[in-house]
DNA sequence: GTACAAGTTCAAGTTAGCTTGAAGTCAAGC
DNA sequence: GCTTGACTTCAAGCTAACTTGAACTTGTAC
């Protein structure tokens, strides 16, 4: 019937692990009490938190953006079915837009069957206008990730 | 008119950075033809292969996966439309898969605002089970990954 | 003959989201 | 009082898919 829940304990039944779980915290997702030995003991709502941040995940959502909209809650709150409600909007048009975009890479690859084609001049699929203005390093620009901010006529042949 | 490209104009054709077509050769994705000066030349067809790559990729290979296809063509061959049409079931597969899961988490977000639950022992989204098994490091499954094949009764309760 | 662009290789850096390891502290049981 | 396990912090490592930078060579133009 505890109360505060230690890490272990919290990571057993969120099923994240206390590494990950330490990350949050120094992410700011979640925040833990001290004991005088300066170990964390978790409050049970944050499990909601963690779940929250969990299914955010699956949504696709990066651990930024998440943190922001813990951050619209209040400070150890955890989200009420009104938030719930707010997000829910937010993140099915997400959803759907990465199922569009899956919809017309389907579409494109039986089409590509038709014409034979696959040329980087003539097919609309893997045209190199909607990827080739990649900004910075690493993979970051996956399906659906928003794409950066088209600069006009770039490429334009 | 000329039959061989350089890397520059490789680059311009395809959309794909110079430094990634090296990164692709390295990673053996194609091949390239070298002057007396060391310079590469790229033989025409290596656009295609770089197209190939890069639809690939955005339906959702990694280039490991994609250098096992392109490894089942004729060494420097592209994809002629049976191949095509053999990849093409394969790929349609994988996008439903993930779109399927997609249809999934949206149907869970409404599920969850009628319920109100987003608890992490009741509520069937965001349940640890189906991610709790992660193995090895860093972020690696995401959404429609392959579940990384169930150690039988782990973390049963 | 001398700039300057474009090419080369190789090593190291970038990104997200963690994990792993080292080195030390704390709590409980015998 | 000693072991053992859980905990702490902090730095470094991991992964994929590249990019960036350093140091050097080639090719083209003036």
């Amino acid at each position: 019937m505890a109360q505060l829940l230690t890490i272990s304990e919290t990571s057993r039944r969120s099923g994240v692990a206390s590494s990950a779980l330490r990350y949050y915290e120094e992410r700011g997702l979640i925040t833990a009490e001290r004991e005088g030995s300066g170990h964390r003991r978790y409050p049970r709502p944050v499990l909601r938190r963690i779940a929250f941040v969990v299914f955010a995940q699956k949504v696709g959502l990066s651990l930024e953006e998440i943190a922001a909209e813990l951050a619209k809650l209040p400070p150890q709150g955890v989200p009420g079915r009104e938030d719930w409600s707010r997000l829910s909007a937010t993140w099915s048009g997400r959803i759907d837009e990465r199922i569009a975009e899956l919809e017309r890479l389907k579409a494109g690859l039986t089409e590509c069957i038709g014409c034979g084609c696959l040329s980087l001049d003539r097919c609309k699929l893997a045209n190199p206008d909607d990827r080739a203005a990649r900004h910075g390093s690493g993979p970051r620009f996956w399906l659906g990730d928003p794409p950066p901010a088209q600069t006009a006529s770039a490429a334009k042949e």
